[in-house]
Formats: C-alpha cells, structure tokens, sequence
DNA sequence: AATTGTGAAGGAGTTCACAGCC
DNA sequence: GGCTGTGAACTCCTTCACAATT
C-alpha cells in the first residue's frame, strides 16, 4: 500500500507559474486514467460526456470530471469530450508511447503465459526479451523469443532498449532479480512474486499478489449476508 | 476503484453489544491483511511485534496495531503478537479454509498458466474445474484437469461444490461467463479481463487488469526525475 | 438546455502521541 | 523498558451542488 506522502506541492508554490502538464497527480486518480483509457477505446461516438464515461468507469460523474480537469480543461460544457483528443492527452500523462520495451524474468507458467499474452502488444507494451536460470529453460523459444540466461541480463536489455519488467520468478529469487534489473537500468518493475522487493526511489515497483487478491476476494465471497460491496470490491 | 460509501454501521449502533468478529473490517485494512499473513508464515520467533510485521508488510508500525485492533485485542503489551494465533484470527477473519474451491473460465494463454501455477494450491486454494468453450481445448488435460465445456459449467460447478471463480475469456465473453457463474452459484468472481463485469450485490467482484497495472506503472516510471513514489507505488 | 469545472462539505484512511499494561 | 491499543489530528479522496460556459 504505502499511500506515502509523495506530494510534492509544498504549500507556498508559485501557483500560476505552474505547468499544469508537468504536475504530478493525485494517486487515486493515476489509478483510474487507465480505464478511462479502456473505456474511451470503446466508445462510438466522437464525444462523450462525463456521465457517460463514468457510467463505463464504473465510477462518480463528479470523480470523472475531478479527475480529467487535473490534466487541464478539456471539455466542453453543454458538450462533453472529445474522445480522441482526450485519448491523447492521457496516454501523454501516462508516458504510453507506441512502443514501451519489456522484459519477463521468471520463464515458470505465469511467466510463460504472461510472454505469449496478446493483451500487452494491444496496449503498446511490447515484450522483447524473456530471462531464466534454468538451463533447461534457457534457450527454448517462448511466444517467438528465445529465453535468455540470468548472465546476459544487463547486456540484453541494454541493447534492446528495455524499460519495464515483469517480475515472474519464485518469491525466494525476487529481490535478487530486482536487483540485477536495477542494476541493468530498468526503471519499473511490476512484480508478480508473493514477496516484497525493496528498490531505489528512482524506480517505481509495483506488486501484483495473485494469492493475496484471491485472499481479498475470499473475505467479500464470505460476507453472502446483505449488504456485501458486491458488484465492485475495489481493485485499485 | 470505487470506495464505494459500503458502511452500513449507522450512526447510532448499539456499540457495546456488537460481536467484533461479525463487524466488517475497513477495505484497506482487508487489503492489508494478506499481506501480514505473508510476513507471518515467514517468521521464525513464536512471537512477533508490531515494529516487526510492519517492516516485513511495507507499512507503519501504527497501522499494524490498529488494523490488528479491528479484530480484537490479541497482541500482549510489552510483548508482542502470538504468531500462530494471529495466523488462526486473520484467516479465520478472511474466511479461509484449508479447501477453497476455485474454478477457471476460459483456457488462454493466461488461464492456462492459472490453472498450472501452484501457488494457489499452497495457500489453501484449490483449482478443480476448468472450462472453455472452443471445442479444440475442451476435453484437453491441464493441470491434471479435463477441459469441461461450458454448457456444463453450472452442472459440474453444483458437483465439485466450486466456490470461487477465476475468469480468464475475452473482454467479449467476460460478462456471459460471469452471469453463468452467478447462476451456477459461485458467489466469488476474479475477473481478469480487461472489461468490467456487472453482478448482483451478493456477489464479490474483484478485477486484476494487468494492462491497467502496466499502464499505472508506466505512469510512475516516468516520474523518474526527483521524488517518485520509488520503493513502492501501491498495490492495493 | 446541457454539461463542465470547482469550492466546500463530508468520509475514509493514516499517522502521531501517549496512556495503559505486561 | 518495551510494546500494545486508541483518541485525536491530519491528509487524502469522494461526493455534492452550483456557477460558468457553450
């Protein structure tokens, strides 16, 4: 979790001076521009209106609009958004260009489905380079990339540009692999081992538990009884 | 996201009548608790403080004892937690049997790693029936299971007594499936398909979009400058 | 008339700080 | 002396409600 008090503004900033492109924005929110992203994606009409998004959000028309004016004034009132310009302005705040390099280190099941998942290329994310240990794994293709040994790490994602991993490897073996990947100049890490790594503050690590959202899920399932949060249980 | 107003503790309850292991725990402190079940299956001493299991979970040490307070007063002034006590009261709290029964809808690439990670398994969950419907993948063998149909999800559901389900298919298929599960009397959905899936309010929803998680990472990797969130941009 | 953008109110979650107990 | 449990302060987030704008 760590909500950590990473907010920036300290009280007596030069306020009109400020690009409002270059602020960071509220947590809560950067947690949600992804799914605008998704909904917006799907939309027919060329505009949409807060009421709309929200609705396909799954969240307050207020939210959507507290949300997107962090990014600026967008909209137009008595109209709505324009959906592809609005699509533009938030992949640019989210730093998703076309082509955002990523490696997977851990060649296991997760890892090997994670390297031939179609979901990643659709959003831009490209997979160039899979790493393991093992021998026996080192070598063998995997959704059209050769897995690379642990050794040639720094090397391969140097010359292949890398920005993002994915962090597949057994809980035991995490911290050292963070590490290397660290090292190699990787700069965000999502990671999918039931452990904690520690990084730099310079690199954003992000943990995806799969037996502790199981666990989660399992406490709501118990709560049968009437007024359970239902529908939606929070996945931020 | 939606932190949704779910606390139907009105105002003026009869406070000192209420058994505290029915009340309903905050979202963030359920969030947490798996977490601290983690940090506790770890550790070596019988008896652990809150100093201890903050560090280990990534948090403050004072909201470990006040999460913990929301379950009761176990800890021991001067002393510290009951490790495997504290083990019996989160689970129990989190509504964790030794044998949860969990399905997966949709046999992709990542169902099909779902079905083999054995994670799960070792946190008591356990993956007894798989389904999908493309006629070349059912009647297949993963994970020691048989590829069933979909048309007989609700019968084979009914029989293995399947509680949980894992939902893997196409953003296209996520909400057939889902209404399939609901009538099948799953009442506890994981949903990684990119879409949001509605169901009624005594089904638990929790959705893992790991293109939303890359996206939200990106985000914070380009905050590469200064004062990033770093070690840990929250996973909740 | 419709819809945005936002100040203000309200809630939830976090952290502090210390009394209470071992 | 060490550590828990918790009221109180604080910060962050959400929602309301309405003036501003097209």
């Amino acid at each position: 979790m760590s909500r950590a008090g990473a907010h920036g503004d300290w009280p007596g900033a030069p306020v009109g001076s400020w690009d409002v492109s270059l602020r960071r924005l509220p947590e809560a929110t950067v947690a949600r521009l992804p799914v605008y992203l998704r909904v917006l994606s799907e939309a027919t009409e060329a505009t949409i209106s807060s009421d709309h998004l929200a609705a396909g959000a799954g969240v307050n028309a207020a939210q959507v609009r507290k949300d997107l004016s962090h990014l600026g004034s967008y909209g137009t009132r008595g109209v709505g958004y324009d959906v592809s310009y609005l699509v533009r302005q938030i992949s640019r705040q989210l730093g998703l260009t076309d082509d955002r390099r990523v490696a997977i280190v851990g060649i296991g099941n997760l890892g090997h489905a994670l390297a031939r998942y179609g979901g990643f290329n659709a959003r831009g994310f490209r997979v160039v380079a899979v790493f393991d240990v093992d021998p026996r794994t080192v070598g063998q293709r995997v959704g059209g990339l050769v897995v690379e040994p642990f050794e040639r790490l720094a090397e391969v994602i140097e010359e292949k540009g890398v920005e993002l991993a994915l962090l597949t490897t057994p809980a035991s073996a995490a911290q050292a692999a963070a590490d290397a990947l660290v090292e190699a100049g990787v700069n965000s890490i999502l990671n999918f081992a039931p452990a904690r790594v520690a990084a730099p503050a310079h690199v954003a690590v992000r943990q995806v538990d799969l037996g502790v959202e199981l666990q989660i899920l399992s406490y709501y399932g118990t709560q049968v009884s009437a007024d359970g949060p239902g529908t939606d249980a929070a996945s931020g």
